[in-house]
RNA sequence: GCCUCCUUAGCUCAGUGGUAGAGCAGCUCACUCGUAAUGAGCAGGUCGUGGGUUCAACUCCCAUGGGAGGCUCCA
């Protein structure tokens, strides 16, 4: 007998070799149908598999991330046996789950293409497959065998995987006739897999690697349930009413032309209006919190990007510098603020005590980005940073730290995020050549960030290796109203340009000290934010931010005239007001403007106009009553006040 | 940049080797209306662009612009 404990402590005696699915099976049959892996002693593995030593087990039902990871895995072997039905011969790279599902990387063989025509087909297949309720098999091999395996099946992926692998660790998972190289752990049979869709089709490198070949990635998702499958669905039409293009478009915010260039975001004077209130609110915030606004051109002599290194790092991959025509002089488009910003520092002597200077710019970058990368306004090759550069003493770096997680938590609560997480971001230290700056400097920095994160009680994830090449970093997270994560803000610590451009301050010592620079933005770029903003809130901006904060709705022609002289009072009052004096019914035009997401709609009928009041219906909640309008002024201010305080 | 796909009216989308259609939006007229679609009419596209095949191309082929999803990249 051996001895099972459960995540709860209790421990239960079992036969040697009892599997965790007969270890579920003896909690209840219903617990034993819900249950997809298992974790025994730390480690994941099959429900199948049988357990020979007392250990620890914990199951996992679906809600857990491991029992989802087997059972795509899994999924995609499924998809792999269809395929090689589909196209014999066809040859495998690799094949696993992701966070919404699964893929496969896969070569049809010369000539072959695997086209978006195909995928029901595929589909059909599996769910043909699925049916048979084969079971998965685990079975160790040795590498001798496992290369003989794959060389027979000509698969050249596989055996370049193989040959990497230790011996003695290798493990082949097979169902029906279709036998992959796997890690595993993987679902008892085929049946669990109930609700199958196959998603899109994609390129992708071999091992990543673009000198490599590309294969053809192969997308999809599977659940136990078709109600879960239905859901999922709704959720991906739901990301695609949201696409922040797509609303963008609709709401009149900004446009793309072909013609100024791709990757070139227009501003409509909806959007241009709105991003200017954001800048504008920022900017309110900014000079209460010790920040000075600076400005600075769109184009620098490159000597400024040799200084800072920027121009060895991406010069190759930059726009190409432009030359004045007399003087031969060679200028680069602005990729970053801070080289201008460490000149603006040098322009004037520092005392230690003027020390933390804290200089904020909405400062344009450009930068060139490959044309498959650019994406509405996620992704653009010209966008305008809410940046700033934080100038403090080595004592200061902590404090300023903390002082900017505090702006980040206040933004972010009146935007409307209210989850978010921060990845701190550390250099790898097994490969050092990445980085520039001393490691005394690295370990002060990174301790000072981990440090500053956990006085204010962040909710943090560390990722080593993800440092940038000058300084360690702490990026903000945000998740949205449908659940999806997006990165905005971020702050990044650098000894590397201070050094660079010789920025020094006079110390209490009367000698020349070197400040420390702490980058960071919180919008993270203008383009980027109003794009996370759109999708998170399906554009009903919040009152304070909206284009189009209230529209007066007429019942009638015959109240046209008064309907204006509200229209006119509300925008001399600086609340933005439509009038839909369209010759439509009521009924319409209050379907219209819920649509085109306006706030307030003003209903002004012969009862407004004799007893001088309006009607108040706000959008998603119906008729708010009549009141005088001044109520409505004071009605409006107040929401605002409550969305951004005074 | 690479892979797969897409590109028809302002928007969403039909469509066939025999030189184009709907709904919504727009405009005009009638109606003058009480909280999510009044009716009628009109107008709107050299089917992304350039070549080629064909008696004939929106349709088939090639190139190219733009877009989508991925890969790679992201100071």
């Amino acid at each position: 007998m051996i001895r099972i404990t459960f995540p709860n402590g209790s421990v239960r005696e079992f036969s040697k070799g009892v599997s965790s699915y007969e270890i579920a099976q003896s909690i209840s049959q219903g617990l034993a149908n819900e249950v997809y892996s298992a974790t025994v002693n730390g480690e994941l593995w099959d429900l199948s598999r049988p357990v020979e030593t007392d250990a620890t087990v914990r199951l996992h039902k679906w809600d857990d991330a491991e029992a989802k990871h087997a059972f795509w895995h899994s999924s995609a072997h499924l998809m792999a046996e269809a395929l090689e039905v589909l196209w014999p011969g066809i040859k495998f790279g690799i094949g696993p789950a992701v966070e919404n599902g699964f893929y496969y990387d896969v070569d049809p063989g010369d000539g072959k293409v695997i086209t978006d025509a195909d995928l029901p087909l595929i589909e059909e297949k599996m769910k043909e497959l699925a049916a048979k309720n084969s079971p998965i098999n685990r079975s160790v091999v040795s590498k001798k065998e496992a290369m003989e395996l794959f060389t027979a099946k000509g698969d050249e992926y596989k055996t370049e995987l193989i040959s990497e692998l230790e011996d003695g660790t290798i493990t082949l998972y097979r169902q029906g006739n279709f036998t992959d190289l796997c890690r595993g752990p993987h679902l008892r049979d085929t049946s669990q897999i109930k609700a199958i869709k196959v998603l899109s089709l994609a390129g992708a490198y071999w091992r990543g690697d673009e000198k490599r070949k590309m294969m053809t990635r192969i997308y999809g998702i599977t659940f136990p349930k078709q109600k879960l499958l239905d859901e999922y669905m709704v959720m991906i039409e739901e990301a695609r009413k949201r696409d922040h293009r797509r609303i963008g478009k609709d709401m009149e915010l900004f446009a793309f032309s072909p013609k100024v260039g791709m990757g070139l975001p227009l501003w409509l004077p909806k959007g241009a209006d709105m991003k200017q209130r954001l800048i504008d609110f920022m900017t309110k915030v900014l000079k209460t919190r010790g920040y000075v606004m600076v400005s600075t051109p769109h184009i620098g002599n490159v000597d400024l990007y040799k200084t800072s290194g920027h121009f060895e790092k991406y010069g190759a991959d930059s726009f190409r510098p432009i030359t004045t025509p007399q003087e031969g002089e060679t200028f680069m488009l602005k990729p970053m603020n801070c080289p201008h910003h460490c000149e603006i520092y040098n322009a004037t002597p520092h005392s230690y005590k003027e020390l933390p200077i804290r200089m904020a710019e909405f400062g344009t970058v450009y930068r060139y980005e490959m044309s498959g990368e650019l994406h509405g306004l996620t992704r653009v090759r010209s966008f305008t940073q809410d940046d700033a550069h934080h100038f403090c003493r080595p004592d200061q770096l902590k404090e300023e730290f903390k002082s900017i997680i505090d702006l980040v938590q206040y933004i972010f609560k009146i935007a409307g995020f209210n989850e978010f997480t921060a990845q701190i971001s550390l250099r790898d230290p097994s490969n050092r050549d990445k980085y520039i700056g001393t490691d005394e400097n690295w370990e002060k920095a990174e301790q000072a960030i981990i440090e500053a994160a956990g006085e204010k009680n962040l909710t943090t994830t560390i990722a080593i290796g993800e440092a940038a090449f000058y300084g360690p970093k702490l990026d903000f997270m945000v998740r949205d109203a449908i659940g999806r994560k997006w990165q905005l803000g971020t702050i990044q610590v650098d000894y590397n340009l201070p050094e660079r451009f010789e920025l020094t301050y006079n110390g209490s010592d009367n000698q020349k000290h070197q400040p420390v620079m702490i980058h960071r933005a919180i919008f993270g770029s203008m383009e980027r934010f109003v794009a996370v903003l759109i999708e998170n809130t399906a554009g009903k901006f919040p009152l304070w931010l909206t284009p189009d904060q209230a529209v007066v709705l007429p019942i009638s022609e015959k109240f046209n005239d008064y309907a204006k002289t509200i229209f006119n009072l509300l925008n001399n009052s600086d609340i933005r007001t439509l009038i839909d004096d369209r010759s439509e019914k009521i009924g319409k035009k209050i379907r219209d403007n819920e649509l085109k997401r306006i706030p307030y709609l003003l209903v002004i009928g012969e009862k407004e106009v004799e007893a001088g009041t309006v009607s108040v219906r706000r959008q998603g909640e119906g008729d708010k009553g009549v009141m005088k309008p001044k109520d409505f002024i004071s009605l409006v201010r107040e929401d605002i006040s409550k969305e951004i305080g005074n």
